[in-house]
DNA sequence: CCTGCCGGGAG
DNA sequence: CTCCCGGCAGG
């Protein structure tokens, strides 16, 4: 899918600016025609009209002035904002406005989990979306072909959530921005990036050595007039959004406001940054350890188990690792706990997955596969951890 | 008993 | 990090 949306079809999207009826009619073969029927559908549904169309809009737009400029850059970069598009395209509107989603029955799966029965407890529903969604004995392949896309758009986003924006605004200024070398005792400005960097890595630097490559970045800034301000502040530093942190699906559509900037609803919280990736494949039992959920600034959106009243902002602090409540927890000292006090929910660093789920009536892959073919199951029943393959 | 899986250890 | 397993808890 990443390798559809390639040069091609992206380059058309931004000399036209908005109107991917362009792209279509230039990539019409294959693959292409589905892609074709995904902007397509995206375009019914963000021309229904909300805030929301705007954004949709402007975002493709603003990757796509970014691949314009930055023409010699890397390839596969190209690909994976394609892929960006592509995915958010197909898959925030089913996020966002629910009603239309029959418009797009194979987007379903792609953000599935959150529109299923798991609304209302929110307990593992991060689970259902990213795991096989309807468990059988052979998911074993499924879990392969049908499953990966589906992580593989996620990670895009969170991928895109997190590094996209910075390039974008960077490109923004471009046109009505500087940069200036940060370098000490230099501050040196200069209205291309590229050549800023290039001032960086030949004055500063020293050589063009491929290592100092990514170094530059560090090293300059950009001075813009407007820039600030008017850019898109929300995605930033909340990749948290609506359906995810949601767990009764009414609110999703139920915020109007213009805080839902972040058209890349992306469905996990910062917290969970870099981990993500390893949960999503293999350790999805480690789940517990980095869900934390996130309500952007303002957004009426919350969980009915809200964690601790205290919306945590950390702007980029990645904090991979750090263990941080677990959704089991909050779940259980919201429902259980009598003597719940704000404070002890406030301060609950201490917290590891001690939760022992009782047990699910999901067979597992023990019982599924017989214990003579142990090596079938999933690596975390091979390893005694809670399954991955039928969640509970 | 069996089963699921947490916690922790080995490499 | 991957892989394994003791041991606990629920059924």
């Amino acid at each position: 899918m990443a390798a559809v949306g390639s040069r091609a079809g992206l380059d058309t999207i931004c000399t036209d600016g908005q109107d991917e009826l362009v792209y279509m009619q230039c990539c019409g073969q294959g693959e292409g025609v589905g892609v074709q029927k995904k902007l397509k559908a995206g375009t019914e549904w963000s021309a229904d009209g909300n805030a929301q169309q705007t954004n949709l809009l402007s975002f493709p737009r603003s990757s796509g002035v970014d691949l314009l400029y930055r023409s010699p850059e890397s390839v596969e970069m190209d690909e994976i904002m394609a892929a960006m598009v592509l995915t958010s395209l197909s898959c925030s509107p089913v996020v966002q406005s629910p009603p239309q989603r029959d418009l797009l029955p194979g987007d379903m799966e792609c953000c599935g989990g959150e529109l299923s029965d798991s609304g209302s407890s929110g307990y593992w529903s991060w689970d259902h979306g990213n795991v096989s969604p309807a468990p059988s004995p052979s998911v074993t392949e499924m879990d392969r072909s049908l499953g990966q896309p589906t992580d593989e758009g996620l990670h895009m986003e969170l991928d895109q959530a997190a590094c996209e924006e910075p390039e974008a605004r960077r490109c923004k200024s471009l046109s009505r921005g500087a940069y200036r070398c940060l370098w000490p005792g230099c501050g040196k400005v200069l209205t291309s990036r590229v050549g800023m960097k290039r001032h960086i890595r030949i004055l500063h630097l020293g050589g063009g050595s491929e290592q100092s490559h990514r170094e530059e970045d560090f090293y300059y800034t950009e001075v813009s007039s407007e820039d600030e301000e008017t850019a898109p502040p929300s995605p930033a530093p909340s990749f948290s959004s609506g359906a995810w942190t949601s767990c009764s699906s009414t609110q999703s559509q139920s915020t109007p406001g213009p805080q839902d900037a972040p058209v890349q609803s992306s469905p996990l919280s910062q917290s969970a940054p870099s981990s993500v990736w390893q949960i999503h494949t293999e350790h999805l039992y480690q789940a517990c350890a980095s869900i934390q959920v996130t309500v952007s600034p303002g957004s009426p959106t919350f969980c009915n188990w809200t964690p601790t009243g205290d919306v945590q902002q950390k702007p980029q602090i990645p904090a991979s690792r750090s263990r941080s409540v677990s959704v089991g927890e909050q779940w259980l000292q919201r429902n259980s706990a009598p003597t719940r006090s704000q404070t002890m929910s406030a301060s609950p660093s201490r917290g590891h997955c001690s939760f022992r789920k009782g047990r699910g009536e999901a067979k597992k892959c023990r019982k599924v596969y017989g214990v003579e073919r142990r090596d079938q199951w999933c690596t975390a029943c091979r390893w005694k951890k809670a399954c991955q393959r039928f969640p509970d």
